[in-house]
Parts: structure tokens; C-alpha cells; sequence
DNA sequence: CGACGTGTACTAGATACCTAATACAGTAAG
DNA sequence: CTTACTGTATTAGGTATCTAGTACACGTCG
């Protein structure tokens, strides 16, 4: 299109500055409708679930989190703070954070109805590309399956 | 711990006023923290692959929906708009809106990527609290045939 | 013609979330 | 004690969403 312009490319103004972009503990999702602080308390519950947190064992500190995350030291604060108070993690005050000794796996009746929620929520979204039940159980197999493979490899 | 206060029982404080509670087209989750526009966008699309709309069949004025929604007809307007972008819907200026001759189905490739992007977010939440993969692709297939039936009942 | 309903556009306010910066209290190590 | 790190609290600003109210252009019907 531009005929002989030689100018040198410009300068690359940079939109995305793009530094290390580590991923230690697990990925957050900007473009997720839902909360960070929400994706955080649930990736710290998702990786106790999955053994690659267990019980005693420590929780990177809030700034460290935040910087490796790359989100405001509030924002993991927060999630923090509601994973202590539901007993899944223990702050031991100018030390760190833990793990619980005993982490509580949600009462089967909250667990069941947080994963129907989920379920209708996917359902849902299935129902409205044109997706048949048997493709939308696939694809959650398939994505199953990928999660814990990817917790896998990092724990 | 009041002696023997004979105060008759409070007067029911009505936290939910609670009026008609319609819900005539599809409901509305107000904690979902997915947009309302981007949830009546997605039901008004579910209830076109669910066969519950038709091609040609007028769709509920912005102000009728709205009010059975209890939303913002603004809210509405926007997910209308958007529909109407996409080729899902057409509206004849100044006398309503119809669901598109020709509804175009995503992409195959679109379809799949939506598609499996909630197939992830499921299956992050279901691993979070401590659900199994059988246990996940259950409540998906209650959850599928479910909504089915729900649309099937009001069409 | 006028009245009504349609989609659309605009302003303004309220709320939630994320970010930034700073400060404080407690613990461990030098 | 001093230093460094921990979680916690506070204030401020920016953005997105939802709400409310109003106004305009278009088409139908009486």
C-alpha cells in the first residue's frame, strides 16, 4: 500500500509492555466477567483440591502474589481474607500465610449447589452456540482433564 | 436476653417487596457477574436454538421486556443492539423487532472456542469444590436437559 | 391529521471493582 | 535495637455497569 516511504518503522509504540509474564501459581483471566479477587480465592482452593497445596504448607506472600499475578496487593489481600475466613487458609500475623491444617472441603450441600449453579451457568452457554449435550460433555472431559494437567505440571 | 417483653412479633419487615416476579421469557440472575445485557443477549440466543423463537417471530418491545425482566429498558436496548449487529435479529424501524429470516449459527470455529472457554471456567470451579470429573459431567447433563425442558414448558 | 408504540440517543447519578500510594502492627533475623 | 518482611487498613482516582429520566425519528392505526 505505502509506496517507497523509507522511514524507519515507527517506533513500536508499545501498547502491550508485556514484561516476564511468569504464571507460578496459576492464570488470571481479565476478559472473566467475575471478580479477580474471586479467581484467586478460587485458584488457591482449586490447587488444595488438587494437592498442590497441601495442608501446613505456605502461601506466597500478598505482595509476592500480586506482583507474580501482576494485580494490586489489595486484590489478592482480599481473597486472602475471605479464604481465612471460610478456614480454607491460617495467617499466622507477621509471619505468613498457611494453609489450614484441617482445609474444610465445602459441606456437600453448598458443594452441590455451587456445581449446579456452574452446570446451569455452562448449560446455558452451551444451549446458545448450538451445542448438543454430548459435545458440551466433551468438551468439559477435555477441560477436566487440562486443568489438572496443568496443575500437574507446576506442582 | 429481654425478661418478658410481650411485644407482639415483629411486623414481618418485608426485606423483598417482591411484586408480580414474571419471568416470562427467561430469568435474570442478578449475582451472576456476567452483565445483564450479556445475559439477556445469550437467553434471547438460547431461546432461538431451543426452537422457542423462530425465524420471523416478533420479539417482546424493548419496554415490554424490560418490565418483565424489572430492568433498565436501556439494558435491554443494548443487548438488542447487539443481536441486531450480529444478524440474530432485525428490527423494522418504529414497528418492532423480529428474529432474523436467515439466524445466523456461530461459526464453527467461534462456537468451539466459546464453547470450550466455558467448558474451562466449569471445570476450574468444579475441581475448586472438591467435585470429581463423573460427578461434574452428571450435573451437566441434568443441568442440559433441564434448561431444555424449562424452555420447552413456555414455548 | 393526531395519538400511540417502536427503536434509539443522551445526560446524570449510584454502585462495584481495580488500581495506586501510604501507613500501621506484629514477627524474624541481623 | 535496627532492618526487613508479614498481613491489614485507609484514602483517592479511574473505569464499567445499571439505573432513571428525557427526548427524538419513524411507522401504524383511528
Amino acid at each position: 500500500m505505502g509506496a517507497s516511504v523509507s522511514v524507519s518503522d515507527s517506533p513500536l509504540p508499545l501498547p502491550t509492555p508485556d514484561p516476564p509474564l511468569p504464571t507460578h501459581m496459576f492464570a488470571i483471566n481479565p476478559t472473566d466477567p467475575a471478580p479477580i479477587w474471586r479467581q484467586i480465592e478460587e485458584g488457591v482452593r482449586r490447587m488444595i483440591a488438587l494437592g498442590a497445596l497441601q495442608p501446613g504448607a505456605s502461601v506466597p506472600s500478598v505482595r509476592d502474589l500480586a506482583k507474580d499475578l501482576r494485580v494490586n496487593p489489595n486484590t489478592v489481600a482480599r481473597a486472602y481474607q475471605r479464604l481465612t475466613e471460610g478456614g480454607v487458609l491460617a495467617v499466622k500475623r507477621g509471619e505468613g500465610t498457611y494453609v489450614a491444617d484441617v482445609p474444610v472441603q465445602p459441606r456437600k450441600n453448598e458443594r452441590n449447589e455451587a456445581l449446579r449453579d456452574a452446570a446451569i451457568r455452562y448449560a446455558s452457554t452451551a444451549i446458545s452456540v448450538g451445542s448438543g449435550l454430548e459435545d458440551a460433555v466433551d468438551e468439559v472431559e477435555s477441560a477436566y482433564e487440562r486443568v489438572v494437567r496443568e496443575h500437574r505440571r507446576k506442582a
